[in-house]
Order: C-alpha cells, then structure tokens, then sequence
DNA sequence: TTCTCTTATCGTATATCGACGATAAACGAT
DNA sequence: ATCGTTTATCGTCGATATACGATAAGAGAA
C-alpha cells in the first residue's frame, strides 16, 4: 500500500505533498515562471519554450491544474494559461509552516 | 530520456525540483515537522511516531539527508537527526522566488 | 463541408518511487 | 566472543511518473 495517502498522515500534509510534487519538476517550475513572467501564455507559447513535446507539456499542465496552481481558459481554439496567485500564495504560506516551531538557534551548533 | 536531467533546464529549476520531490510526501513532511518541533530526534522516536516499517522510514530520512535538508550524527548506537536550517531557509527563498515578476493584480481577473 | 490549426487524450515503454521483510553493520553490555 | 539494540542497506514487487508518437476533438477559414 503507497503510504501517500495513509489514514495516520494528517490532511494538511497529504494536501501540501500533492502540491510540491505537482512542482517538482524543472519542466513545471519553468512552466510556472514562464506564466509569471508573462501573466498569461498560450499553450503554444510554453510548448516553444520547453524542449518537450507538446503531448508531454500538455501533461505538465494538466498536472499543475489539477493542485490549482495554474488555470486555463479556453480561447477560440487555443488555451490561455494563467498563474492561480491564491494557490501560489497558499503554497508560500504552507512552506513558511515548516518553520514554524524551528527555533533557529543564533550559533551556529546546529545538531546533536 | 527523462527530462528531469534535461540540460535545456536551469540549474537553479533542477536543484529546486530536486528539494522539492524530497518534500513532496507525507511522511516526509511529518519528518520535517517532528525534527522542527523537537529540534533534534533520534532515528527511533521517528519511527515509533510514523506508520511505517523502520527500513521505510530509514528510507525517507536518506531522502531528505541527499538534498541536504536534513543532517545525521550517530550517537553511540543510534543516530541523532536534526534540520538544516539554511537548507530549509533557501527553499523559502527558492519559493518565494516563484512570485517574482508575478504582478499580484488587485482585482481578482485573473486570467484571460 | 473540408481543411488547418491548436490542444487534449490515448497507448505504450522505460524509469523511478515507495512499501516491506530480511539482512548487514556498528556499538555497548554481558 | 557473544548477545541485544539500533540503524542502514539490499532485494523485490506493485504503483506511479515521464516521455513520445498517434490520434481525437474543437474552432475558425476556405
């Protein structure tokens, strides 16, 4: 059984795991700097700028649509992208969390 | 090929993407969690505070010690984990990165 | 309608992940 | 040396991820 979505993880963490992976790939962070560089693209724009195909950049987008990351609207027959700047702000925030309780200590003896 | 190791992607997206797959599962975040809480732990008490077998848990902590975000010290006959908090602070900064140039429009038109 | 352009989905092959039990390795105690 | 405790590694297996080409689906143009 994968443990990704056992019982004894909290929701929070299952959610925030979901997240990181839709981002952990430099295909999806480039894509994901690429909307906030420009707001907006194109579905074509972004296949030109990665050396993917464009089946496989396709992909890269469903998978940061489903997290809520990015959202597309169809335009005519092209697809407009666009950064859900809610989703990225959460994101920021849940990362910020991890520190929370960490106390950074002032020297620098860091373990044991 | 998998791209993941793609040379037309940034060192920076790889290396992010890289710290980010170490995070993105539960588990692995619950480790984080424990070690930020407690500051250090012993291999045990993580174990005993996951569902999960021993190896598995051995596992994730190697995960999350090659990105670096973790460090390991054996103590006698077991092993003393804690967080590294510069690896952790640059992620934030990593993170935080995503927004730039990222115009957080005041009204909520987001898209298109 | 038919053709073209754009994007999404399907099918498939390979690679990696994530789980476990079994075993190794290192240490302290007897 | 032997035993018990603790952690790391190995081997394996099923599930998921990632890539691609081929194809479907939809919108606008001819």
């Amino acid at each position: 059984m994968p443990s990704a979505t056992h019982p004894n993880f909290t929701e929070t963490d299952r959610r925030l795991a979901q997240t990181l992976k839709a981002l952990a790939h430099p295909a999806r962070l480039a894509i994901v700097r690429l909307l906030a560089d420009r707001d907006e693209c194109v579905c074509g724009e972004i296949v030109d700028d990665l050396p993917l195909a464009q089946s496989t950049v396709s992909q890269h987008l469903k998978a940061l649509k489903e997290v809520g990351l990015v959202q597309g609207t169809v335009e005519g027959r092209s697809t407009c992208y666009c950064i859900a700047p809610e989703a990225l702000a959460a994101l920021k925030t849940d990362v910020d969390g991890l520190f929370d309780g960490l106390s950074l200590s002032t020297t620098d003896q860091n373990c044991c």
